[in-house]
RNA sequence: CGGGGCGUGGCGCAGCCUGGAUAGCGCGUCUGACUGGGGGUCAGAAGGUCGGAGGUUCAAAUCCUCUCGCCCCGACCA
């Protein structure tokens, strides 16, 4: 392609708004422009890059055994209210009825596609002999974000790649789950990508059934728990807190004691007030579970994990409770609940961390009151099953698996994988008959990848203070042919010949053919990040060589201008496969 | 949904508090000349309903009210 030929709008600014470097710089190099908040155009640049990992994407999943359809982003609404995913989907379901003729037809544009496939899959699977089969499709879907945000990473229409297993048994959607699991190890190593496999909530499966690639960066809204020592990574959602043993300390118990602490309804205004730590304070949250009052404990300092909480309540709901409930449980005003002297009889669970506090403060359920010396122990009485790990890891924690501290990163979720058994399959019917000729639900499992993330992903952890660094598969083109002077026309005769004989050979390559100054050039390619640039200036020419340098090295080096295509086609084709030379280089 | 910020030529900004002349600057764009290895120089030019509506005033980019849009933090996220 020729520079002059296509829209490639670099920009020199940083446009307001864009403030992570992926957005940043997707905007300054002209791979996408925004059309309203959450929905971006993709520019020739970046639809390119976005098609390179489209393909990249397709190619495994063909290889994993995968098959590819389309299904239409138009649904009927019917669908999901079988699966009750009208509610839970809520607002981000984007849904509208239209006209024809004399009713009204109401649909749903897809936020993904469970619904659809097992609606497809039921009409046409119905034998045990059929199975395994796995679907798959790229295709554009909708959600109504709440607050779409960071450029492309959080959009209200976004490319993915959504893959359905259909099995007969579980070991067989084991066998599936595997199989897309490692196909989803080889797309990312293929795209250059350092990521993470995190386990990830399972669902109604339970056990190892879910997990999440994550792209570990300082930008990412999610959040990971990371163990260094022994390599376990889950989501802060998933993420257990490992056992230390008890450590309570050895200090003498002090009598119970009220204090008067006005107006002092939050943790931090108790500790001012008192000039005490959040370690000290025991945090008093009252919960519904399935509509039935729950009160939880937890370390003042710490965060409650609501799965954690449900699970430990044997529960299918769970919310903070509403304030006239937290007053009639602890019969007092919020902020001011503790464990001991509730007005109604709740059942407790307490987190672990507590088996750890000698002496702590806590509300005294009494208006502008806190209690001190609370030992619960001696004061509570509580049940030892009524402790559990009821809160998020926090950093330093210990692991899991093998006690050693964790840290937290921010992550990028890149792709999803998960058991989802019988759930769809049931609700919309999908059954078949086994060899006992027995009618059972499919056992289903879903794989979804977000394609923009991707690319986005990439470029925010593979950057430089001058521009992007794409690695060349996922590079909008391979090559950079740069002509330093476009008014003289030996240069531009060899520039020319030397691009036909790399399209020729298969290379992408992009000529930069304006008539602009070295600076401006040099500038732009660095910008937009094509790997390899190509030099053909008078420097060289004189000698018959040309001057060719990777995006991420520091230094050119000079190749014989005769053969010279023949020795990039085979630089490209090297690293395409490899990304041994993009990988090998330093991070910033 | 709660909190905060911003809308002024294509892009980035100043002007607004304290109302007053033809709305200014940098980049980009166009014409011409010189130039030609890291965003050049000179000369000239085009391009703006100051997000929109209403109001106050002799007079509004500037003050007031409403409204639309965008961004950030938090809540939420199958």
């Amino acid at each position: 392609m020729r520079w002059t030929q296509t829209l490639i709008p670099t920009m020199k600014e940083t446009p307001e708004g864009a403030e992570i470097p992926s957005h940043i710089l997707m905007l300054r190099s002209g791979l996408i422009s925004q059309v309203m908040a959450g929905a971006y155009t993709y520019m020739p640049l970046g639809l390119r890059a976005l098609r390179k990992a489209e393909r990249i994407v397709r190619e495994e999943m063909d290889a994993a055994g995968a098959v590819e359809l389309l299904m239409p982003a138009l649904t009927p609404i019917s669908l999901w209210e079988q699966t009750g995913r009208v509610e839970a989907f809520g607002d981000v379901l984007i849904q509208f009825s239209v006209r024809r003729q004399n009713r009204k037809v109401q649909m749903a544009l897809g936020p993904t596609h469970e619904e659809v496939i097992t609606d497809l899959v039921s009409r046409y699977v119905s034998s045990y002999r059929q199975m395994p089969v796995i679907l798959y499709q790229i295709q554009t879907k909708f959600r109504n974000e709440e607050r779409p945000r960071f450029g492309v990473l959080r959009t209200s229409e976004f490319l993915m790649k959504d893959a359905y297993s259909f099995n007969a048994s579980v070991e067989s959607l084991d066998e599936s789950y595997d199989k897309m699991y490692d196909a989803y190890c080889k797309i990312f190593d293929r795209c250059g990508i350092e990521y993470l496999s995190v386990e990830a909530e399972s669902g109604p499966i339970g056990g190892d059934a879910s997990h999440e690639f994550m792209i570990p960066a300082e930008n990412g809204e999610d959040t990971i728990a990371y163990c260094p020592a022994c390599g376990y990574a889950a989501n802060l959602e998933r993420a257990e807190v490992g056992e230390h043993g008890s450590r309570m300390p050895d200090v003498p118990m002090e009598e119970l004691q009220d204090v008067a602490t006005p107006d002092a309804g939050t943790i931090a205004q108790v500790c001012e007030m008192l000039d005490c730590k959040p370690e000290q304070m025991i945090k008093t949250l009252v919960y519904m579970a399935d509509d039935k009052p729950l009160v939880v404990l937890l370390r003042g300092d710490r965060e409650a994990n609501e799965g954690k909480i449900r699970r430990a309540a044997g529960a299918e709901r769970l919310a903070l409770a509403e304030p006239d409930i937290i007053e009639k449980v602890t019969g007092a005003p919020v902020g001011f609940a503790g464990p001991i002297g509730l007005a109604t009889d709740v059942p407790i669970l307490v987190d672990r961390d507590l088996l750890e506090v000698r002496n702590a403060i806590t509300g005294a359920n009494k208006s502008d009151t806190h209690t001190k010396g609370v030992n619960l122990d001696r004061d509570c009485k509580i049940a030892a099953d009524r402790y559990a790990d009821l809160r998020n890891v926090a950093a330093g924690d210990p692991c899991p698996r093998c006690g050693q501290k964790m840290v937290l990163r921010n992550a990028i979720e890149v792709g999803h994988v998960f058991k989802l058994g019988t759930k769809y399959s049931e609700s919309l019917s999908a059954r078949f008959l086994d060899d006992k000729e027995q009618l059972n639900p499919i056992i289903m499992g879903c794989y979804g990848i977000g394609v923009n993330r991707i690319v986005a992903g990439l470029i925010e952890n593979n950057h430089d203070k001058f521009g992007i660094i794409w690695p060349v598969s996922l590079a909008p083109y391979e090559v950079l042919l740069v002509p330093m002077k476009v008014g003289d026309e030996a240069t531009m005769q060899l520039a020319d010949t030397l691009y036909d004989e790399l399209k020729a050979a298969g290379v992408d390559v992009l000529i930069d053919d304006r008539d602009a100054r070295a600076g401006v050039k040099f500038k732009d390619a660095d910008l937009i990040g094509i790997p390899l640039r190509i030099v053909l200036g008078p420097r060289g020419l004189k000698e018959g060589k040309l001057e060719i340098k990777w995006r991420w090295e520091s230094e050119a080096e000079m190749i014989d201008l005769e053969g010279a295509a023949a020795t990039i086609a085979e630089m490209i084709g090297e690293e395409r496969n490899s990304s041994a030379c993009f990988q090998a280089r330093p991070r910033n």
